[in-house]
DNA sequence: AGAGGTGCCCCTATTACGTCA
DNA sequence: GCTGACGTAATAGGGGCACCT
């Protein structure tokens, strides 16, 4: 059964989700930053976008060939010509910052080459939350205020947002794909519902008597009470101005007519 | 006014290290 | 002690925007 057959019945399926055409919070690039903390409850119009990443993120030949990791160094990333992350070893204000983080120099005494990866502290930790709550981006004077507070380049700082950003999304978007989910499974339920429904009602239509089948205007009248069910053109005590099979308010008058009126 | 270069910031994908069961 | 899973710090690369020339 296709909706051609579903919509030529005159039902009509009420059900939907009003969902926005580009969520705000899942949008490519927010023109302002981001309030990752405020997300729709899950009651209200559910957002997702899902998309395949991007093919061309990493090709195959340069995939392996250039992504050489980089000994705990700012400088490394040169691409294409174009530098970046300049900032992280130009701005004097860093170098400093970075001379004062034990934590940092500890592992670059080392002199390994190997990347080592700093664990913060609950302290770091909890700060760093406290202030991503606030406000889940930060500002040039407060990540240097952060980093200094915390005794980490603001570099760290600015990655932990980052991660910390990221995170939340993948959380949010899991939360959304649930959310969808029970929606789909709901809707297929109440779909299958309505096309149970809706074969009754043919196969009732079926095996009605002949005399159901007959112009509205003989039918008009209740055989029982002979009371004016509403005909074409016949108009209800209280107003109404419906066929006498109309459906569209309760799916299921046309069975209850089918019965003398409960009234009789 | 508009094009090009540059710096900065953000995002996404990925890597790799530290921790824990 | 070894190992795999997991969390997460760090890296890489690309895009957008503002500013300057």
């Amino acid at each position: 059964m296709g909706f051609d057959d579903l919509s030529n019945t005159g039902l009509l399926l009420g059900l939907g989700l009003n969902l926005p055409s580009n969520p705000p919070h899942l949008s490519q690039k927010p023109k302002k930053p981001l309030d990752l903390l405020c997300f729709p409850a899950p009651e209200s119009e559910p957002s997702l976008t899902l998309g395949l990443s991007t093919v061309d993120t990493y090709p195959p030949e340069t995939a392996d060939l250039s992504r050489q990791p980089s000994p705990h160094s700012a400088i490394s990333s040169f691409s294409g010509g174009k530098v970046k992350r300049e900032r992280d070893v130009s701005g004097g204000e860093d170098i400093e910052e970075e001379k004062a983080s034990s934590r940092v120099s500890d592992e670059e005494e080392d002199g390994s080459n190997a990347r080592k990866k700093l664990r913060l502290t609950k302290e770091q930790s909890a700060l760093l939350e406290e202030s991503f709550k606030l406000h889940s981006t930060l500002n040039p004077k407060q990540k240097q205020a952060l980093a200094r507070e915390l005794n980490l380049l603001p570099r760290q700082v600015e990655v932990w947002f980052q991660n910390r950003r990221a995170r939340t999304k993948l959380k949010q978007t899991e939360v959304d794909c649930e959310f969808l989910k029970r929606c789909c499974e709901t809707l297929t339920d109440e779909n299958r519902r309505l096309q149970k429904e809706l074969q009754e009602l043919k196969a009732l239509k079926l095996a009605q008597p002949l005399f159901m089948q007959m112009p509205a205007a003989t039918l008009t009248m209740c055989p029982s009470c002979e009371r004016i069910g509403g005909g074409a053109a016949t108009v209800n005590g209280d107003g109404n101005s419906k066929g006498p099979f109309s459906m569209a308010s309760n799916p299921r008058f046309y069975k209850a007519f089918t019965k003398p009126s409960a009234a009789c």
